[in-house]
DNA sequence: CAAAATTTATTCGCACAGGAATCATATTCA
DNA sequence: TGAATATGATTCCTGTGCGAATAAATTTTG
């Protein structure tokens, strides 16, 4: 079996888990982790639009507007078009979405979180920087697809300019 | 911004590049990556069957169906009822299956492989570790969810005793 | 042997996920 | 100014993915 081979499979398994997850999350709390994830960008963001939520978790826009959608729906958040130009929409949470974002649990699965804790702060580093090397090597193709949550400050300093 | 939101973004940029390389894959093959995936598991395995593919792909029963539905539909794959066990489903690959196995191109987009292969080796061992521990760390838990790609010799050391 | 429990595959419903097409609005430039 | 272009959001379509429910067959058990 080829290296590569071994990293498909690492990977499926790590997808895997990953969407099991979410499907936790949703029994948890009723919301999957896509939306969790939206909901917490929004909660950074003052006047975000799909637009810049789409470029702040990675998603395409039309995903994004299918999240926000059930959000909506589920009174989380409120979309109104933005005065200034009329193309765009702005979301925002409602004091529900706000309680939802403060309440939420962690994203990544316990065992996950227990294991990465133990580990040696040698190995985590190690994780954190192939993790981020992997992204990096993946889309550094299709170079508009890098541009990922930027915050104030940047504390990724290992992942190097993207964009 | 906490180290738990840069693994979980890495992830999702991981997740999107393998999922925009899926629909690569298919514009240039016609096939996804699951279908690709299934359809060299049912060229590895004879009498294959709907619960024993699942177990090899880690999918669930479900999507698994779903996929030989449309393999089948592009005739790359037939169906018929075990006679030993009518309960049973074998599935087996058309003489157009095998060929499009065999003209398959690589699953991991191309750019990957690319700088993966011009990365040092340490790097490349390195990645190839931390994403076999991620795997494991995530998976660790619910012990039942494990199974993965067995096939003939176990390379995956790392991983353990599943179920 | 017949009823109950189990196993296997499938169907259904839902939530992603993205590309192509569409519609509305802004911007550019001739 | 007015037409061409660009941008932003959405809709439509297809394809994963899974859990729950269902159907069909087999195995177990009373």
């Amino acid at each position: 079996m080829s290296e590569h081979d071994v990293i498909l499979i690492a990977l499926r398994r790590i997808i895997r888990a990953v969407d099991i997850r979410s499907r936790e999350l949703e029994r948890e709390t009723g919301l999957t982790a896509p939306q969790l994830v939206l909901l917490q960008a929004l909660g950074r963001e003052a006047e975000a639009t799909p637009k810049s939520l789409s470029r702040a978790v990675s998603l395409s826009p039309p995903t994004v507007t299918a999240i926000l959608d059930r959000l909506e729906r589920a009174g989380l958040v409120t979309r109104r078009r933005s005065p200034r130009d009329g193309r765009s929409v702005i979301a925002e949470l409602t004091p529900a979405g706000r309680e939802a974002v403060s309440a939420a649990p962690e994203l990544l699965q316990a065992g996950f979180l227990r294991a990465f804790r133990r580990a040696p702060e040698w190995e985590q580093h190690m994780i954190i920087a192939a993790l981020q090397r992997v992204a990096e090597m993946m889309d550094c193709q299709d170079v508009d697809a890098a541009p990922i949550l930027e915050r104030s400050g940047d504390v990724t300093q290992a992942a190097g300019p993207d964009r």
